[in-house]
DNA sequence: AGTTGTCGTCACGCAAGTGTCACAATCCCG
DNA sequence: CGGGATTGTGACACTTGCGTGACGACAACT
C-alpha cells in the first residue's frame, strides 16, 4: 500500500546540495521540489502547495532565517512544518532558527538517513487528525477510532481494505457507486486494478459482515453498488 | 487537600543566593526547599517531592546540566520541571542547557519579577501530575506511584522503554495508534528512530507480559496496535 | 579494564492480505 | 425460453506486513 508521497520543497542556493537531498528524498518515497532563491521558492509554494520545507540558513538576498519568519507569519502558510539547514560550527543559530519558527533543526552535513527520519518525525507531528465519530447502522458500528467493526458488539474481522470499503459505504449511505469511483475513494486514485477485483471485495465484506448486515451492501446492476438501510 | 502553594527545589551553592531566591519566591506564594549541591538536591527530591526546581548551571562536583540530564533519564523524575540558573556572559550553555533537558533558563543577575514569571509560565506548561492512581486490568496491575508492573501480584520486569508505553497503553485503552503516533507519545516528538523500532518493543512488551496478558496488545494490521480487553 | 542491561536496527520467514482468473449463477431483454 | 451480459464465488499465485531472533552501540555500574 503505497500512500501518498508528501512532497517537499528544498530551498537552497547550491544545485548539487539540492540535487543530492532531492535523491535522498525520493528514494524514500517523497515527491521533491527545487528552488535556490527565496522569489523562487514563494512561487512554488504559492502554486505548488509543498507539504513542507527544507530551508537552508544562507541564502542570497533574502535570508533563511528571514524566510521562515515571514512563512509563520502569513496565515496561509503558518502551518508550513520547516526544516532548516545550516553549516557546522553554526550552532549558535539554532535557537535563533528555532525561535524563528523552524520545527526541526539539521547541520550539514548530514546523512540521507537522519534528514529523513526528522522530516517524517516532523510532518508526523504536523498532521492532525480529524475527530471521527463512531457510525452505527442498525447494530453495525464502525469505530475509527479504535479501528474495528463490531456487530452488536462482538468484534467483526475484516482486512484493511474491506474496512476502508466498509468505512466509505457507511459514510456514503444511500448512493450508488460505480466500480470505478470506488477503486478512486477507497484504494485510492492512481491505482490499476481491475474493476472486477471490487466485486471480490465487496464479496469478502458481505461474507464479513454475515446473513444479519450482507443485505446493506446491495448490488445495482449495470452500474456498481450502494449501501443502504432501505430493502431494494 | 493539599495546600495550593506550589512547592520549588533551589539547588545553589551559594547560601546568599538561595536564601535571596527562597524569599522572592515564597512572597510570590510558594513553598521553597534548598540544597548545596546534587547529592541534597536529590535526597530532597526523593522524599520531598518539589513541584519543580531551580537549578544552577555551576555546581560543585556533578555539574547543573549533568544532573539535569540525569533527572530527565529517570522516569521518576522525567516529568518535573528544571529551570536552569546561569552567570551572564554563559549564553552559548543555553542551547546545551536546554538539550540536557531543562525547560527554561534564566541569567543571572535576575529581577524577582522574572523569576517568578517565567516560573510560572513554566509551572503551567508543565504536565499536571495527576493524582496517580494504579490501573488494574485483569490482573495485570501497574502502579505509576511504585513504578512497578505485578501480574496477579507478581512483579514483571520490563525495561524503561517498555513500561512506558505499557502505560501508555493502559491509560489509552481500546483506541488504535499507529506507529507513529506512539513514536510521538511514548518516545516524545524529537527521537528519530525507525517505526519498525515499535514492533520490537510491542514484541518485547509481549513477551514480558506473558500468555496471561499478552493478548491484551492487539496487532491492527496495516494500522499500527491497540490495546484493548475485549478479544479482537 | 569488564559486566550488565537497554535500545535501535536489520534480516529472515511466515502468515495475512490482495489482485486476478475461471467458472458458476443470475439477470435481462428480445 | 434461449443467449449475451453481468455478477457471485472459490481457488490461486503474488505481495506485503508483522513476528522474531540476533547483533552492535552505548551508558551505567562493578
Amino acid at each position: 500500500m503505497t500512500k501518498a508521497g508528501k512532497t517537499v520543497l528544498i530551498v537552497d542556493d547550491e544545485a548539487p546540495i539540492r540535487e543530492m537531498i532531492a535523491v535522498a528524498l525520493e528514494m524514500a518515497g517523497y515527491e521533491c521540489m527545487e528552488a535556490a532563491s527565496v522569489q523562487e521558492a514563494h512561487a512554488h509554494i504559492v502554486d505548488n502547495k509543498p507539504d513542507m520545507i527544507l530551508l537552508d540558513w544562507m541564502l542570497p538576498g533574502t535570508s533563511g532565517v528571514e524566510f521562515a519568519r515571514r512563512l509563520k507569519r502569513d496565515d496561509l502558510t503558518a502551518e508550513l512544518p520547516i526544516i532548516m539547514l545550516t553549516a557546522k560550527g553554526e550552532e549558535d543559530n539554532k535557537v535563533q532558527g528555532l525561535e524563528a519558527g523552524a520545527d526541526d533543526y539539521i547541520t550539514k552535513p548530514f546523512s540521507p538517513r537522519e534528514l529523513v527520519a526528522r522530516l517524517k518525525a516532523v510532518l508526523r507531528r504536523a498532521t492532525p487528525q480529524g475527530i471521527e465519530e463512531p457510525i452505527d447502522v442498525g447494530g453495525l458500528m464502525l469505530d475509527p477510532v479504535c479501528h474495528r467493526v463490531t456487530s452488536h458488539s462482538s468484534p467483526i474481522d475484516i482486512g484493511p481494505t474491506e474496512y476502508r470499503l466498509l468505512q466509505f459505504f457507511m459514510t456514503h449511505q444511500e448512493r450508488a457507486y460505480s466500480r470505478a469511483q470506488l477503486l478512486d475513494q477507497v484504494w485510492g486514485g492512481n491505482v490499476y486494478v481491475e474493476e472486477r477485483t471490487v466485486d471480490v471485495h465487496i464479496r469478502r465484506l458481505r461474507k464479513a459482515l454475515g446473513e444479519t448486515h450482507e443485505h446493506l451492501i446491495q448490488t445495482v446492476r449495470g452500474t456498481g453498488y450502494r449501501f443502504s438501510t432501505k430493502a431494494s
